[in-house]
DNA sequence: ATACGCATGTAAGATGTTACATGATTAA
DNA sequence: TTAATCATGTAACATCTTACATGCGTAT
């Protein structure tokens, strides 16, 4: 139930409301986890049903400003403390990569420099995030570069390895047939 | 539709049952994708509908194995490279992590020490199975340890942002105090 | 007046998880 | 004979995606 943590997690920073919310997964958890309007007010809802939240009353349009409770932060505390990370293990680019070999070996090298620019692409996007957010010292903010940060090594990491991967390719070529039936 | 590719490039490699494609699930994909014999059974009879794979007469124990089909071998190449990774990001350990700075900063830094033990404790299964492993000069094989090398990537990058953020918060515990209002 | 952004929701369908349920074969 | 493994499925529930639907407030 991880987009109630994330939802308890940005109303523990300041209230807002559904709409509010929805923008703050697309600016500031944008590279961490996503969701939708449709998901997140009917799970605000069902959080409010449970006491993890309140709503204010409804201002302009209807608006309704939720605020995290103390049970609400007592369960963020206790998701962050579980050390359990029990997500299963879901990485669509290492999928492919592992059936790649039904491929030409011209294709699966062409795969890797495109990999290997995106992940570039992205780099560049992360230092430009960097250099646009205005941050300051709080700890949300230095939470904030902690990830960041990871981001930007994740995607050099990324590029490094496709490149690395284009080179076994490139390697392997000379030395065996690819869809070969070599098998022992 | 991840699983339905997934259970294409298994069948590519050779025929199995729902049964036989949910261990090649435990075993060779474990740190790729997950998938549980209650979601491969149905899908493989759709996959079947759509005549991407087709059964075999039935064998001791009503088992039924699945072939794939042309269509399903233009399918599973059309996936491969279509290029687009459409996942939406969803990364439950950054998440965490973003919210960090709600604990006090010596919960922060028991969090990553524990994270970097993690990292390294995955990165020597990682090595151990490199070990296990009879690699062939099979393309199946060489891009089995192409991805495991990314898994060890993946870990030793890990156990090393851990350390990192560590460092960072031990630094800002210093300057700032991190649940600070000193929001500029 | 009208278009854009604010603001909230519902509905249908796809996908994933956990639990329930059954029975055959084989090795000890 | 009995326990483990092989083998297949269904059901209930949770979660996520995409599309549909409505209306207010404000600036041009």
């Amino acid at each position: 139930m991880s987009l109630r943590h994330a939802l308890l997690g940005l109303l523990e920073d300041q209230p807002g409301s559904g709409y509010e919310l929805t923008k703050r997964f697309e600016l500031s958890l944008a590279n961490v986890w996503s969701a939708t309007h449709s998901q997140i007010y009917p799970e605000l809802a069902r959080m409010a049903d449970a006491g993890l939240v309140v709503a204010g009353e409804e201002g302009a349009r209807g608006r309704k400003e939720y605020r995290i409770t103390p049970e609400g932060s007592a369960e963020l505390r206790r998701w962050l403390t579980s050390g359990r990370n029990d997500r299963s293990i879901r990485n669509e680019g290492l999928l492919r990569a592992f059936f790649l070999w039904t491929l030409p070996d011209d294709e699966i090298a062409a795969y890797f420099q495109r990999e290997r620019e995106l992940a570039l692409a992205r780099l560049r996007e992360f230092d430009e995030l960097d250099r646009l957010i205005p941050w300051d010292r709080s700890g949300s903010d230095l939470m904030g570069r902690i990830v960041l940060e990871q981001g930007r090594r994740l995607a050099k990491g990324h590029a490094q390895w496709a490149a690395w991967a284009a080179g076994e390719i490139a390697a392997g070529r000379d030395a065996t047939d690819l869809k070969g039936r070599i098998r022992s």
